[in-house]
DNA sequence: CCAACTAAGTCTTGAAAAGGAACGGAGTCA
DNA sequence: TGACTCCGTTCCTTTTCAAGACTTAGTTGG
C-alpha cells in the first residue's frame, strides 16, 4: 500500500495520520500552537526545506487544520492560523510531549512545563474516561466494531 | 535541518517524533496494540513494504518501544511486543483516533468504539489536568521553560 | 532424498519525496 | 535606482519508498 492511499482506509487513525502523520507536520503544528503564523517564521524556527514547508502548509489548509488569513495588502500577505479542528489536535500533541518528557528528558527534567490557566498549576495531562472519570490505561481498553465498521473482507 | 537530526533537539516533541514520527510507525504500533506480534502479520495487515517494516521494527526495538521475544526455536522465530514504554504511547494514539473519529467518521459514525473495562462503558478519552482534574483545552495552557531548558542562542 | 511450505527478513529497481540553494514576484523604503 | 521583505517556486542531488524477487533455516509430506 502507498502512504497516499491511507485516507481511504476505514480507520480513524489512518485518516488522522493521512493528515498529520507526515514528517514535519506535527512540528509545524507545534509552532502554530506557539503562535507562529508566518511562512518565514516557521521556516526559520524549524530549519525545514522551504519546499516541504510549503507543501505541508498547503495540505493542512486543504484539510481545514489551518486557515490562511490575509494580514496585509500591498503586497498581499497571508498568515496561517489554527482552526477549531486544528486546536483539536492539541490532546494528541501534548500526549506526545508528555511521553517525550517521561522517556527522553535529561537529568535536569523536561525542557518545557505547562501551566493550566484554569487552576494555575503546572500539570501533566491525564487521559480519563468520559463515563467514569477514572484515568485510562492501554490494558483497560477493549476496542470493538462501531456503527461505521465495514464487514470484514 | 534533516529529519535524522531531530533527536538532538531539546524538545520533548521532537524527541518523541524522532521515534514515532516516521510514516507507518504509528500504524505499526496500532497493530501492536491490537495484539499483532509477528512480522508476516504486520506486513499482511498494513500492506507496508517489507523493507520499511523491517526498518521500523528495528528502530522501535532499539528505542525500547517494542521488545523482540523468541517464541520458538528450530527455526528461531521472534515476535514483537510492546514494552511499558510502548504502552505509554497509547494516550497519544487514542487522542489521534478520537480526532479522526470527530472529523473523518462518515454519517454512520466511528468504525471502532472503545470500551473502558474499568466501568464497562464505551467512552472517549478526556484530557484532564493532573492538578485540578478539569478537562484541559489548548487555549488554557501556557508553556514556559522547565528545568531542562537551554538558554536561548 | 526431494519438493513444497513457512516465517522473517534482505536485495533490486524504478518512482517519489526530501534537502539545499538559487531564483522570482510584488511590493516598500531610502 | 538599489536594497530589502515575505512567500513561495524551480532546479538539482540525495534519500526514502513501493513492489516484488530472493535468501535462510528449518518443517512436513511423499
Amino acid at each position: 500500500m502507498r502512504w497516499a492511499d491511507l485516507d481511504r482506509e476505514n480507520c480513524s487513525l489512518s485518516r488522522a495520520l493521512a493528515v498529520v502523520g507526515d514528517r514535519w507536520t506535527l512540528l509545524v503544528l507545534r509552532e502554530a500552537f506557539l503562535r507562529v503564523r508566518r511562512f518565514e517564521d516557521f521556516q526559520a524556527r524549524l530549519g525545514i526545506a522551504r519546499r516541504v514547508l510549503a507543501a505541508r502548509l498547503k495540505h493542512l489548509v486543504e484539510e481545514g487544520v489551518l486557515r490562511k488569513e490575509e494580514y496585509q495588502q500591498r503586497p498581499v500577505r497571508h498568515e496561517y492560523r489554527l482552526t477549531e479542528k486544528g486546536l483539536g489536535l492539541y490532546h494528541a500533541l501534548i500526549a506526545l510531549v508528555h511521553w517525550g518528557d517521561e522517556h527522553y528528558a535529561g537529568r535536569r527534567g523536561p525542557p518545557v512545563l505547562h501551566r493550566h490557566l484554569g487552576c494555575g498549576h503546572d500539570f501533566r495531562v491525564v487521559a480519563s474516561c468520559s463515563e467514569c472519570g477514572e484515568e485510562v490505561f492501554a490494558r483497560e481498553v477493549a476496542p470493538h466494531p462501531g456503527p461505521g465498521a465495514r464487514k470484514q473482507g
